[in-house]
DNA sequence: CAGCAAGGTGAT
DNA sequence: ATCACCTTGCTG
């Protein structure tokens, strides 16, 4: 803890800010979390093992000091550094390849000598061309990487200036200095470190940094998506299709949803919610897959999107729509809701520390208090989310947090609750306390990640040293990551439900099942650019745009989709409002107000550098079209007839087996044709990696986790 | 069936 | 930004 003050990473110029020299890159290790690199020479407790130089996490981002377990002392942190002193004495390697064979020493990537390499070292060479493309122009002015959690001084909206203007001259002075265009990026970590030696002023240019950036820097999505797609496209492995997740609009609300006088005066907060479009029951544990999902066919997808918390309910996600905590006391909590309502949270993404409810004294129909009155107990929502179904799909809508959307709620994905105890919060009264961590198959919306989470240390927490009722799971986890897969998975079968579907679901999801059975032989190339596709036009996009809620389209598309409408709206007529109104002009796919967007467009250069770059490369080197075999087809439809005869397409079931009553056999057969397919398989059919549970998994007996 | 609950709205 | 005034669904 000490010599935490004296650990500093390196600098923007890549020198190291505790000994002032700038080490080659052999003598750095890059943070897994943060992306910063630090001096190895200059770290109190260097790495000691290959393994562990794999998942470094670094001072800032592990709580120093490092989790004993990774600490385990057997002097091959020398041996790391004589392999890479090997690598650089080698007279036949080229700089390149040296720099190559250093970066697969440190993360862990250690490949075999020969002909083969350095093949794929070509490859690689060329492959590279294409995150070339974004190399430098937005990297993190600190780290010189690509940014991990990318923030950007982004230059004030027009009409945002024309506004302040409006409302004051007091202003106009100020907004002078925020106004300079700098859209330098950075790693949310590296920007806080930053702000946190108390500079207020872009590393690279020296523009001020807007205060309400520099207090509350939000995640620029659009980066985290072209990032993302450039890794994929890199990688030349169609890791998956890239997720296209439709919003389904307020017309398509059942009649439900506005029945009441009131609601239909006053809006949805006096409204009944609307149909649920999901097929799992209320008390359904974990991710909803595909089979569950009859309108989509592709089950509620990390990253997906609703207006407010009544249509993330219509999908599922999480029911109750005002309460933060589903789930029942003598039971367990299937999904928790964050959104800043208790000051003692605190959210890092991967993992975040929640508050349980309570406490407050909302008498008389408040819903305003935020004051603490009592302290909370472990009993009600806070006894269901300590309950042993520690496993909890989060939806998020957090006011304080970088990683909250822009607008509206998101999924974010499976987490684990590792811990809970009691500690006395701000307000002087005993609080629930618990520690969620990430474990989910997809990459968390806020990373450029192409894959989703691995299993990771335990984040120090200081306030569990005054921590009373501290409680652990005892046994091992139900759903627990697997090693052999690598991916999460149910180990034990989740609890079972006790309000099962309707047999009315049941036909409907029948009915909705129409074979996608599409033919899968188009080229790696075709793939990858489908990867790029216009939602709206569904072809590879035509200068593409980026909405700041990172959706993308071609500029002509997005401009005709709202051709005639205009940004402002005369009166509300029927309404009671008389105020004249914004017209809020929606994202085509999400809910998102993109009109401040649409008057100031501009063409995503990064992306389509990415594209031009990638429909060259396709042009120049004709490389032959990896196809399905007709067996891998077949094999999968042949799998799903039996699975549910009803001409079911393969990945919904993976692990699915419905009707059947074999117990075991769907979650050893679905690794295995999940893997293959998944090297093969790609945009076209969007709604894949369905890799969570099934029903049939619910309708087992579970004993053993029930204390 | 009472009483919560990390909501939503237009008005100030 | 904050407020008052509502709503609904769910748990116990």
């Amino acid at each position: 803890m000490a010599h935490h003050v004296f650990q500093l990473p390196c600098d923007g110029d890549g020198a190291c800010m505790r000994c002032k020299v700038t080490p080659p890159t052999e003598e750095t290790l890059t943070c897994s979390t943060c992306a910063t690199p630090w001096h190895v020479a200059c770290l109190a407790s260097p790495p000691e093992t290959l393994a562990s130089t794999l998942q470094w996490h670094c001072p800032d981002c592990s709580g120093d000091p490092l989790p004993s377990a990774s600490v385990a002392i057997d002097g091959s942190s020398s041996e790391l550094f004589a392999a890479i002193k090997a690598i650089e004495a080698d007279e036949s390697l080229t700089e390149k390849e040296k720099a190559r064979k250093r970066q697969e020493l440190l993360s862990g990537r250690v490949e075999e000598d020969g002909e083969k390499e350095k093949e794929k070292g070509k490859e690689k060479e060329k492959e590279s061309s294409v995150l070339d493309v974004l190399d430098g122009s937005i990297n993190c002015s600190f780290c010189m990487q690509l940014p991990d959690r990318p923030v950007t001084i982004q230059p004030l909206e027009q009409g945002v200036i024309g506004f302040i203007f409006k409302a004051g001259k007091g202003f106009s002075l100020l907004l002078m200095d925020y106004a300079t265009p700098c859209g330098h990026n950075f790693c949310l970590k590296c920007f806080q470190k930053w702000i946190g030696q108390g500079k207020r002023t872009c590393a690279k240019c020296r523009s001020t940094i807007p205060p309400k950036m520099a207090s509350q820097p939000r995640i620029n999505s659009t980066l985290v998506s072209v990032i993302r797609m450039a890794k994929l496209s890199k990688s030349n492995v169609a890791a998956g299709p890239l997720k296209v997740y439709h919003f389904i609009h307020n017309q398509d609300r059942p009649d439900k949803a506005f029945t009441t006088e009131r609601a239909q005066k006053a809006g949805k907060a006096n409204a009944a919610s609307g149909k649920i479009f999901v097929t799992v029951p209320p008390d359904h544990f974990g991710p909803i897959t595909a089979e569950n999902d009859p309108a989509r066919n592709q089950g509620v997808l990390v990253g997906e999107c609703w207006e407010d918390r009544l249509e993330c309910r219509q999908w599922g996600a999480h029911l109750p729509h005002v309460a933060g905590i589903a789930g029942q006391s003598n039971y367990g909590s299937q999904s928790v809701a964050l959104s800043g309502g208790y000051e003692d949270d605190e959210d890092h993404g991967e993992w975040f520390l929640y508050t349980g409810s309570g406490g407050r004294d909302l008498s008389g129909n408040k819903r305003t208090s935020k004051e603490q009155s009592f302290d909370q107990k472990f009993e009600k929502m806070n006894e269901a989310l300590r309950g042993i179904w520690s496993l909890t799909n989060r939806s998020h809508k957090e006011k304080r947090s970088s990683y909250a959307p822009e607008k509206g709620v998101r999924y974010d994905g499976v987490y684990r609750i590792e811990k809970c105890w009691r500690k006395v919060g701000m307000q002087g009264f005993k609080v629930c306390r618990y520690l969620f961590v990430r474990c989910d198959n997809e990459p968390a919306p806020w990373t450029s990640d192409e894959h989703g989470d691995g299993p990771r240390p335990l984040p120090a927490i200081p306030e569990l040293k005054k921590a009373t009722d501290v409680f652990e799971r005892k046994e091992s986890p139900s759903w627990d990551f697997d090693e052999e897969d690598s991916r999460w998975k149910w180990k034990k079968p989740p609890p079972p439900s006790k309000k099962p579907v309707n047999a009315a679901d049941l036909e409907e999801r029948k009915r909705a099942r129409k074979a996608i059975r599409k033919a899968h032989n188009t080229s790696i190339r075709e793939r990858l650019l489908k990867e790029f596709s216009c939602q709206i036009c569904r072809q590879v996009m035509n200068l593409p745009v980026t909405t700041p809620c990172a959706h993308n389209f071609c500029k002509s598309c997005f401009e005709g989709a709202f051709a005639g409408k205009t940004a402002v709206r005369e009166r509300n007529k029927g309404g009671r409002t008389l105020r004249s109104q914004k017209n809020v002009l929606n994202c085509p796919s999400c809910p998102t107000d993109i009109s401040e967007f649409l008057q100031n467009l501009q063409v995503n250069r990064e992306l389509m550098d990415v594209i031009e770059s990638l429909k060259q490369k396709s042009e120049e080197n004709q490389e032959p079209a990896e196809e399905l075999s007709e067996e891998q087809i077949n094999g999968s439809v042949e799998n799903a007839d039996l699975d549910s005869g009803d001409g079911e397409t393969g990945k919904k079931n993976e692990n699915a087996d419905p009707e059947g009553d074999s117990q075991n056999p769907p979650l050893d057969c679905e690794t295995e044709r999940s893997s293959k397919r998944r090297k093969v398989d790609t945009a076209q059919v969007t709604n894949d990696e369905n890799d969570s549970p099934s029903s049939i998994l619910q309708m087992q007996s579970s004993e053993g986790d029930i204390e």
